[in-house]
DNA sequence: CTTCAAAGTAACCGATTAGTTACTTATATC
DNA sequence: GATATAAGTAACTAATCGGTTACTTTGAAG
């Protein structure tokens, strides 16, 4: 009984694989939030809920639950990447790009915050994110091919300006809100840039 | 006779304006390397070099020292930002400024580090940002009236944008390394970006 | 029912680190 | 030159925080 029980289990008792989810979604939380220096262990595991016992147990130490959510996160955003790539789409990627930033506000903080802080040091899980990059970059090349974006520029450029633009107002929201008026988090505001990217894609077209 | 040579002196002995100013330089140094939380009040104390009691006499706490470094930081750009402002000259500013920022690396670091940490907190020194903000926002509108900008986007958006792009590399060099395969404070890099810089600075022409 | 490994807990520890105390030394003023 | 004031030093402290120890509970397998 129990063990049919087992893998339909999922309110109470143990659960291996649900508390390191736990631990994975509030340590991203909170280190999107107060990076790796300034996150603290203890919050992560009260709000997990978890003990700290077993945020060490599977992670290991603090920069080791940190390497965990980087590698869980590319995970999760490996699909959307993967889709993205063909480019059959119509409209401009750059607004979409910035909706989804938008929608997954901790993963843009996180990557600032890793980038910030290990500047000089290799990167983390590098092999994987460079194929991710490279597949990106590559999309844009097909673009250039079929006279949807401009060739004279290489495709690593152009995807650099398209991760500016579609990055930085989640990045830096202080430099942000001195100059547009409105929090990043304003719909409206959200609205407005991403009309301002569609307008000015313009420099990407041929 | 040592009240005439103090004016002069600038080598040995006390000197309290020197002492303050060598603890801002190493605390902008350290701040911008490892941010807020990651920096060691006892690591800038002894790069000033200073002993760590005066960095608490002339700055209260490590707080205190952080606003301070920020507003010398800006008390120093304003003179760059008020110069530009008039906006005569002929070139593209947004190379310029690239090229301003690689040469100030450490100011744009401890901005976005300053940003990450203080989400949703207001800022510090805000009127005085708030007024240089403004002032490059209508150097803009103005090029917006003489014809020499696109002026059916607000200028808001254009002074972002140009942030965003002119930073960007800064904030983030291991995203930018990934992307463009060599690093920020690489030279070559530094003059490709510029140059590309300079060629989608159409997207903002009329 | 027993057993054994893994999940989970609470209390603890040692190192790091922001901030102080008690003191000495230099310098400008009278 | 005496003196008051501010600069400067070294050693210390209290607290925070990453990491551990010793222990209990759960549950699947023989």
């Amino acid at each position: 009984m129990s063990a049919t029980a087992r893998s339909g289990k999922n309110t109470a008792g143990r659960n291996p694989e649900r508390t390191r989810e736990r631990i994975l979604a509030a340590a991203l939380h909170e280190f999107a939030a107060r990076g790796f220096a300034g996150a603290r262990v203890d919050v992560i595991a009260r709000r997990a809920p978890a003990n700290k016992r077993m945020l060490y147990h599977y992670f290991g130490d603090k920069s080791g639950l940190f390497r965990a959510v980087l590698r869980h996160t590319i995970a999760r955003r490996r699909a959307s990447v993967e889709s993205q790539a063909p480019g059959g789409d119509q409209i401009s990627t750059m607004p979409l790009w910035f909706r989804q930033n938008c929608e997954d506000a901790d993963w843009v903080r996180l990557l600032a915050w890793e980038s910030l802080q290990s500047t000089g040091k290799s990167i983390c899980d590098e092999p994987e994110r460079l194929r991710l990059t490279k597949l990106a970059i590559n999309g844009l090349k097909q673009r250039q091919k079929a006279g949807k974006l401009r060739a004279d520029v290489r495709a690593e450029y152009l995807q650099l300006a398209k991760a500016s633009l579609s990055m930085f107002p989640l990045v830096m929201p202080h430099i942000s809100r001195l100059i547009i008026g409105r929090d990043v988090g304003d719909k409206n505001f959200q609205r407005d840039y991403a009309k301002f990217l569609e307008t000015i894609s313009v420099a990407f077209r041929p």
